[in-house]
DNA sequence: GGTTTTACTGAACGGCTGTTCAATAACAGG
DNA sequence: CCTGTTATTGAACAGCCGTTCAGTAAAACC
């Protein structure tokens, strides 16, 4: 009986089926839409003609514009924090830890210019996550994982000597606020704020509140990819 | 030939013609419903159905929507800062002058969950800034403006001795920065920042930076509106 | 009261774009 | 090859919404 319908037992096997990698294609092109023109102006069909396909697959793999784009959103700010978390692993000292953290959350200085740069999507996240509860909770989430990155980092440089006494979780919701303040200037291209004045006043900031010099967060490795 | 036409001439009369209050209206309607229902969401009804009039009115008093949009942003903007700055006037500290600037950045605490909150206006000026090359420079002029007033304080309040030598302009970037990034996390209601914890910091911040008490930038005056 | 200008509206137009669907191509297994 | 499943598309549908316009009410002026 269930032999006989071996497709069904076909349907248990998580083949790899082009499915997955199309969607994540599709995501891709979306973020990168969404990056250039917008989430308003953002058009299922922009998104087509990105991967050389008809308006009509998309709709093939996600149920409406709708979801595609809030999905787009989500991927790309996980792979975003992913980018981040994993950049410091190695680091050892929790200055240079932090140093590799700030870094990373600088927007690249140099190209800048180019409209597709994907720091842009956080703008488009913020004034989304207040219709779409989904993206809400994932941006609060971020936003929390962000904050106790921070907050553990500075959690080890007390226990460690490195860092005076301060409230970790305080100095967490600092940063990242001061982060997220500046990036805005930076990425709306702010003659008064480049992404280096931007980079000089978080190191320094972390500095003189931790009591560390600034030296000590920065790090030699290359800088990674982040928010 | 001329007084033939005298409807000519009297055109040339400023008559305080309906007009400049029916635009000041319809603006003030249209940035309702861009802070309820998103820039992208908006509709030229729903401004139309606030004032009780038709959508066609809309376009009678405005070029498109596009434009409408356009301008009660900056509109709203312009307000805000007007109650910003007009709010410090009489103050004679620094210290004093740059705390009701600071408490008038803050989104107040209380009528948080109403979805009109005119404060959402600055996410969207922020994501439409990078289409709009007016609403960017009108951005970035009032940015400027914040920097230069914060700046002027400082100045101010190192030349009385009361605040500690500080580069002003560094450190009106830093606030204004901290500012809007702490925003961000008050009006999309993060359980982790609330406006106390928001005006908290930014004080902090300020106090430790100059050197002064945080007492001192506590003002008595009710705090005003602003961004 | 008649006439001109201003304020306003209802209804229709028109385009854009998300969505549907039936039809086709590609493909794997037998 | 045949067959059934999957992937893809062109074309048509449908609705929303900005915009237009001709026409009406209201007010101002003579």
């Amino acid at each position: 009986m269930i032999t006989s319908h071996h497709s069904l037992l076909f349907a248990f096997v998580p083949r790899p089926s082009i499915t997955e990698e199309r969607r994540r294609q599709i995501l891709e092109a979306a973020a990168g839409v969404i990056a250039e023109r917008g989430l308003c102006e953002a058009r299922i069909s922009d998104v087509a003609a990105r991967i050389g396909a008809s308006p009509a697959l998309i709709l093939y793999y996600f149920p409406s514009k709708e979801a595609l784009l809030a999905e787009a959103l989500a991927f790309r700010d996980q792979l975003f924090f992913d980018g981040v978390e994993q950049g410091m692993e190695e680091e050892a000292g929790a200055a240079a830890r932090l140093g590799q953290l700030i870094e990373a959350s600088c927007p690249p200085s140099e190209p800048l210019d180019r409209p597709d740069n994907e720091w842009l999507l956080w703008l488009d996240v913020w004034t989304r996550s207040r219709h779409d509860a989904d993206l809400s909770a994932q941006r609060a989430r971020l936003d929390d994982l962000m904050r106790s990155t921070i907050a553990g980092i500075v959690k080890d440089g007390i226990k460690a000597g490195e860092f005076q006494k301060v409230d970790p979780d305080r100095f967490a919701i600092l940063l990242s606020a001061l982060i997220d303040g500046l990036a805005i200037q930076v990425l709306l291209q702010d003659p008064a704020v480049s992404a280096s004045t931007m980079r000089d006043l978080c190191l320094d900031t972390a500095a003189s509140q931790l009591g560390t010099s600034m030296k000590s967060l920065v790090g030699v490795a290359p800088p990674k990819r982040g928010r």
